[in-house]
RNA sequence: GCACUCUUAGCUCAGCUGGAUAGAGCAUCGGUUUGCGGUACCGAAGGUCACAGGUUCGAAUCCUGUAGGGUGUACCA
């Protein structure tokens, strides 16, 4: 048992990738080995190499053959305890259980899992949320705002340098509407605007019935764009009350936006025209129907940056952030977590900017779509009578649902059980959507989301606590190292040491359900072990009961740091 | 019209850079020495990966075409 001198190094694949590498050099084959994969199935090992079969052609062998000479070479004295050819010439291999233990037990010292910072951090950019100002949130803005914040805390997490941007819609025609009715209503706001929907619908109203007041709307667009103080006042008045219905749902979301993210679209104003001067220097401009257009090779539709009355889009607005975001903060890598019908867009706005240097060839530019949320009867959600929801109102629901899950509700307070159910109810919410496929559309069900099966917050959360509660029934001094007994502790640790490769591909992907894939397979297993290896029965031999618990409680961390990067919350009771 | 995208078990979804007999959950059926939280675990059944070609030693995955769905398509964002 002397063996555990193995340092801190994690990265499991890339470590298995290394011994495969040496076995290639020492077998003099001149080739570049592709990445190990996880096995397909348990019988096969932990990790299998399928290179062999591709370098057949290559170096005019079998591929078997092949396979028994890097074998032949392949170091089994560290990382890896037995290899073996299986098929037209798979390598399976298996990790060292001492090997795995000493790992593991690393993991459990270290605050981070074991989980390395990356030693060069990029500077990235993520833009999510952005909601407008005009109107209330509604579940349209739930995806880009859980989405974008998942990343963002995955990759700061990872060692990136993150910059979280709330690109909010502040500006436009709209507002002149709604700030001449605030100034009608002669009010605050704030008693009126606490339903910014109907405030909306109640200036419409108005708008289409009175023509003094429409007049008068039209010309306070011109006001704040002009710059004139008082218009401004009551612009900014609104705005400030419009972002506090905001706040208050990224604070009932555990989303960590603050003011100091917004960089409202009226932030980039004064830079609208300098972006189409920049565009026309370059000679990219052209005029068509009397609108500033860049016309891209191979697009039908042009990029229109500044319309025939000489006002802007967004597409300007747009180049100005990336403008913005490449140059003065120095991004290496932007992010936009934004609906995917607005793919085209994107991909041409990136292009322009691109093409006119506003954005250096070598920085990553990416559109991070997603798909919309449906009923379940697999159409775009919406109210009974075919309005949309509001978000604060489908999070306040999810909270009153969230209830009915908490078991011996007697035994709380009122308070704790509001606090347990924002826990599990917001959890629930956020978890189904991160953890389907991200481009695709997905269908919202409440009770799928809140059920104690499958793969959902709530058997993520349960299991949490239930390792918890062994820890409570134990209370003692866990001292002792961990022992690799049979197969489902050797899943089970292997699996943990996963973690780290998994976030790194999460973070590259830019998917989280990724990470939930890999929790709910690391939490099944781990139900599985607790059935078959009893932890504090009578009879455990107290040195497997020891590593039993310290693989419970690296379970633990591990599912915890996970659903801490979704920002979802654990608690030790249910 | 053109462009993009999707189609995997009855339902909801995984399937990572192509790899062995395509995996889960729900629903269905059956099971688990009073079980460290049974809101758990085990098992059975269930698929021509929309269809047809192609590339490859090997295709759900890559390419082409067909059918069906979704989305976008110049002065809204």
């Amino acid at each position: 048992m002397g063996t555990k001198k193995y340092g801190k190094q994690m990265k499991l694949k890339s470590q298995i990738n290394q011994v495969i590498k040496e076995a290639f050099s020492k077998a003099g084959i001149d080739h570049e080995p592709m990445s190990v994969t996880d096995a397909s199935k348990a019988e096969f090992g932990d990790f299998q190499f399928n290179g062999a079969m591709a370098l057949s052609k290559k170096l005019g062998k079998n591929p078997r053959e092949i396979a028994a000479d890097i074998l032949n070479h392949l170091d089994l004295t560290g990382v890896l305890s037995k290899a073996e050819i299986a098929g037209p010439g798979f390598i399976n291999l298996w990790l060292d259980p001492l090997w795995i233990a000493a790992q593991c037990e690393n993991a459990l010292k270290d605050s981070r899992l074991s989980i390395e910072k990356r030693e060069t951090p990029v500077k990235v950019v993520v833009d999510y949320s952005g909601p407008n100002m005009a109107k209330q949130m509604h579940v349209g803005h739930l995806r880009s705002t859980i989405i974008g914040d998942t990343l963002a805390n995955l990759l700061s997490y990872l060692g990136d340098d993150v910059i979280r941007q709330n690109h909010i819609g502040d500006w436009g025609t709209q507002f002149g509407m709604l700030i001449a009715y605030l100034e009608m209503i002669g009010e605050d706001g704030s008693v009126s605007l606490k339903d910014l929907e109907q405030f909306y619908k109640d200036a419409k109203r108005r708008f289409d019935a009175d023509e003094a007041f429409a007049d008068k709307a039209r010309e306070y667009v011109v006001k704040i764009q002009s710059g004139d103080a008082h218009c401004l006042a009551l612009w900014q008045k609104f705005i400030d009350v419009s972002l506090g219905h905001c706040e208050e749902v990224y604070d009932k979301l555990s989303v960590h936006l603050t003011r100091d993210d917004v960089r409202a679209e009226s932030f980039y104003n004064d830079d609208l025209p300098t972006v189409v001067e920049a565009l026309r220097a370059k000679g990219t401009l052209q005029e068509s129907d009397g609108a500033q257009c860049v016309f891209l090779e191979g697009d039908e539709i042009p990029v229109i940056v500044q319309k025939g009355d000489g006002g802007y889009l967004y597409a300007t607005t747009d180049l100005a952030a990336l403008r913005y975001r490449a140059q003065k903060l120095e991004a290496g890598r932007i992010a936009y977590v934004v609906d995917a019908r607005q793919a085209g867009h994107f991909k041409q706005v990136f292009r322009v900017a691109k093409e006119a240097d506003f954005v250096a060839p070598e920085v990553m530019l990416e559109h991070v779509g997603f798909g919309t949320m449906m009923d379940p009867n697999g159409k775009p959600f919406k109210t009974r009578d075919g309005g949309t929801v509001k978000l604060i109102d489908l999070l306040d629901e999810a909270m009153v649902k969230a209830k009915d899950a908490i078991k011996d509700k007697e035994s709380y307070s009122q308070q704790e059980i509001d606090a347990l159910a924002k826990i599990i109810g917001i959890g629930a919410v956020k978890y189904a959507d991160l953890s389907i496929n991200r481009e695709s559309n997905y269908i919202f069900n409440w009770d799928k989301m809140l059920s104690f099966e499958g793969n959902t917050s709530l058997y993520m959360q349960y299991a949490y606590a239930r390792i918890q509660s062994i820890f409570r029934k134990y209370d003692g001094k866990i001292e002792g190292e961990i022992i690799i007994g049979d197969a489902l502790e050797h899943r089970l640790s292997t699996m943990l040491l996963r973690f780290e490769d998994v976030l790194n591909r999460a973070a590259v992907d830019a998917a989280p359900n990724q990470i939930t894939t890999y929790l709910y397979d690391l939490v099944t297993l781990f139900m599985r072990f607790y059935e078959q290896n009893p932890i504090l029965k009578e009879g455990v031999d107290e040195k497997m009961k020891m590593s039993r618990l310290l693989l419970a409680d690296l379970t633990a961390k591990t599912i915890k740091q996970g659903l801490a990067l979704l920002g979802i919350q654990v608690v030790d009771k249910l």
